[in-house]
DNA sequence: GCTCAATACGTGCAATTACACCTTTATCCG
DNA sequence: CGGATAAAGGTGTAATTGCACGTATTGAGC
């Protein structure tokens, strides 16, 4: 393998921060997703309705939901589209004649209770290969990172 | 050991890994696509783009390219399409029947050559937000990870 | 009350991602 | 040589992602 020289001209993509970043998150997705398979949904769906579930004394709105899953507002519409279908989220009226909130049907929760077994185990997994540390010190930059690039989005003029 | 348990039964997805990564990966690459934007490709785009011109003696195949991206194969021929459309890469045939050879046409090369600027810019303002050592420590947590999860892909059963 | 901006949400479009399954071609071996 | 196996690639299907744009409802100011 030839050493990381830039060879001017020629670059590599392995300097990228968002390349990078991106690999990374695509193999640990399908390290979830296979140990989840089991439970029928992925790791996706299951943040979801675990975030779903988190006040199920109010439950939250749609935007409130895409803000906590720090995600875009319409994506958000399309990944909850197979879990009302599959009857595990309902959509219910908002304090708003604008606004929806998004309930755990009782099969939701039961879906949920069936995958956490497997979640963990992905978790238990991703710790074995990358230490507890690694993992550690992963959690620590994602917390004081994400904010950061937020916070710019929500103010990137100059 | 368990972690401190926050109320039995409501786990927030703030603990996943997977979320975590995820979220910051979506978040970094709005904000490289975003920059992105006046080049007309996307920052994925601009890695295969970069990958691909790395060997111009002896175009890599798809099968390496993908390798080389960490991608699944399929995901790299749906990835390829509009590069084609665009007339950016070319398919040549390879040293079999059977490979194909990706290659980057002139108008890829003009491509690559605006966007590079454009991604660099990216690269700064990421800098910027996270600190020089911030991504150093990125890059070293992703280069000791990605061989650690891809390893056990390649040998998932105990 | 009425106009207008802000809020909440959806759709069209297109790219990104990968699993299951298929065809075609090359190689290995008996 | 000929059949089994491996290698290279594509398609069907479906989920994930977000931008541009549109609709409906609310609240603020006049």
């Amino acid at each position: 393998m030839q050493a990381p020289q830039p060879a001017p001209g020629l670059p590599s993509p392995s300097g990228c921060t968002c390349f990078k970043l991106r690999s990374l998150s695509r193999r640990v997705t399908q390290l979830y997703d296979q140990t989840m398979a089991p439970a029928g949904i992925t790791v996706t769906q299951f943040s979801l309705i675990a975030q779903a579930r988190r006040a199920r004394a109010r439950p939250p709105t749609l935007s409130d939901l895409a803000d906590n899953l720090h995600t875009d507002r319409t994506t958000l519409t399309r990944n909850l589209r197979p879990l009302l279908v599959a009857g595990l989220l309902q959509l219910r009226p908002g304090a708003d004649a604008r606004s929806k909130a998004v309930a755990v049907t009782a099969a939701g929760e039961a879906a949920f209770q069936a995958a956490r077994p497997l979640w963990h185990e992905a978790q238990q997994r991703v710790r074995g290969l990358l230490g507890a540390d690694g993992v550690a010190r992963l959690h620590a930059l994602v917390d004081s990172l994400l904010p950061q690039i937020e916070a710019s989005a929500d103010a990137p003029r100059a």
